[in-house]
DNA sequence: ACCCAGGAAATTC
DNA sequence: GAATTTCATGGG
C-alpha cells in the first residue's frame, strides 16, 4: 500500500503545461500520464484525476510543501482573467496553456540550472541537469537523485565536471556554488529585498546575467514580478507587444511571461517572416 | 558545412 | 559605451 498526497479541488493545473513549460527540468513523464521528479531532496509521482491532485510517495508532513511547490494558495483563473484584460494578445496566450503555475522550485536549483540553459535548448539542458544530479546528489531511497548541495559543488572544481559536458558553463556553476555556500550571495534574502537589489545579489556570480538573474527570482525564489527576457520573448515583445515594456504587465508578470513564452514556443509560424 | 539553442563574458570598435 | 565575437556541446 503506497502512501500518497491528496489535494482536492485544485483548479488551474495541467501538469504537461507545468513541468514541461521550460520552468523546471528535472520532471518525466510516465506512460500513465503521471510525472516522476524530484523537489527538495524528495522523489514522488505526481497525478492529477479531475481536479484532485496526487503526491504519491510524500509524506503528509510534506503537505504544505508540495502545496507550495504547485503553488496552490494562489487564484489563477483569478489571475488570468485580470491579466488577459492587459492586451488581447496575452489573453489568446493564457487561454491557451491555462494550466500553467509558476512553480516554487529550490532557488539554488533554479539558480544552476537557469544558468546552464544559456545558449542552450530545453532538452539538452534536461541531460545536463540529469548528470548534475547523478554525479553530485544523494541518492534518494527509491534510486532517485536530489539535486546537488551547494557545499558539494563547491568543493569542486570546473574541470571536475567534465562529464556534465555542460562546456563553458561548468566554470559558472563552480562560481555561483562557492558564492552560496561562502554566503556572499544570500538566495533567501532575495525572496524579500528590492527587486533590483536581489537582481544584483545574483548578478555578483559570473554567468549570471539579467536573464538568468530574473529566472531564478520567479521560479526559484517565487518572485512573479520578475519578467524574464529570452530570444522567444524578446520575439514575442517586438512582434506581439509592440511598444509595451516589461512594467506595463503589472505585478503578475511572471505568470504572464511564461504564457507567453509557452505560446510563443508552441506556436513559432507566428514568427515566421514572410 | 552551417546554424541555432530560455546568455553572458571577453574583445573590439 | 555600444556592437560584435567567443564560449562547449549537440541536434537539425
Amino acid at each position: 500500500m503506497k502512501k500518497f498526497l491528496k489535494f482536492e479541488n485544485v483548479r488551474d493545473l495541467d501538469l504537461a503545461q507545468t513541468l514541461d513549460c521550460g520552468q523546471s527540468f528535472r520532471w518525466v513523464e510516465r506512460s500513465d500520464g503521471g510525472f516522476d521528479g524530484v523537489a527538495f531532496k524528495k522523489s514522488v509521482t505526481v497525478r492529477l484525476d479531475g481536479t484532485d491532485l496526487y503526491i504519491e510517495n510524500a509524506d503528509e508532513a510534506d503537505r504544505e510543501l508540495w502545496h507550495s511547490y504547485f503553488d496552490l494558495g494562489l487564484d489563477y483563473g483569478k489571475i488570468r482573467e485580470e491579466i488577459s484584460a492587459i492586451h488581447p494578445v496575452l489573453a489568446d496566450a493564457a487561454r491557451y496553456a491555462p494550466g500553467i503555475r509558476i512553480l516554487r522550485q529550490e532557488p539554488f536549483e533554479a539558480l544552476c540550472t537557469f544558468i546552464i540553459s544559456q545558449n542552450n535548448n530545453i532538452k539538452r539542458i534536461k541531460g545536463i541537469v540529469q548528470r548534475l544530479c547523478e554525479l553530485l546528489g544523494e541518492r534518494l531511497p527509491d534510486g532517485a537523485f536530489a539535486f546537488p548541495e551547494a557545499e558539494k559543488l563547491a568543493a569542486l572544481n570546473p574541470d571536475d565536471l567534465a562529464p556534465l559536458r555542460a562546456g563553458f558553463r561548468n566554470r559558472y556553476l563552480i562560481d555561483a556554488a562557492r558564492k552560496v555556500a561562502d554566503g556572499d550571495v544570500d538566495l533567501e534574502k532575495c525572496r524579500a529585498c528590492a527587486y533590483d537589489e536581489a537582481r544584483n545579489e545574483l548578478m555578483q556570480i559570473t554567468g549570471v546575467g539579467v536573464k538568468v538573474a530574473d529566472c531564478t527570482l520567479l521560479f526559484g525564489l517565487h518572485r512573479i514580478e520578475a519578467f524574464p527576457l529570452d530570444v522567444w520573448m524578446k520575439r514575442a515583445m517586438a512582434k506581439l507587444f509592440p511598444g509595451m515594456t516589461p512594467d506595463d504587465f503589472g505585478q503578475y508578470a511572471g505568470i504572464a511571461q511564461q504564457y507567453i513564452f509557452h505560446y510563443s514556443r508552441m506556436n513559432p509560424g507566428l514568427f515566421d517572416e514572410r
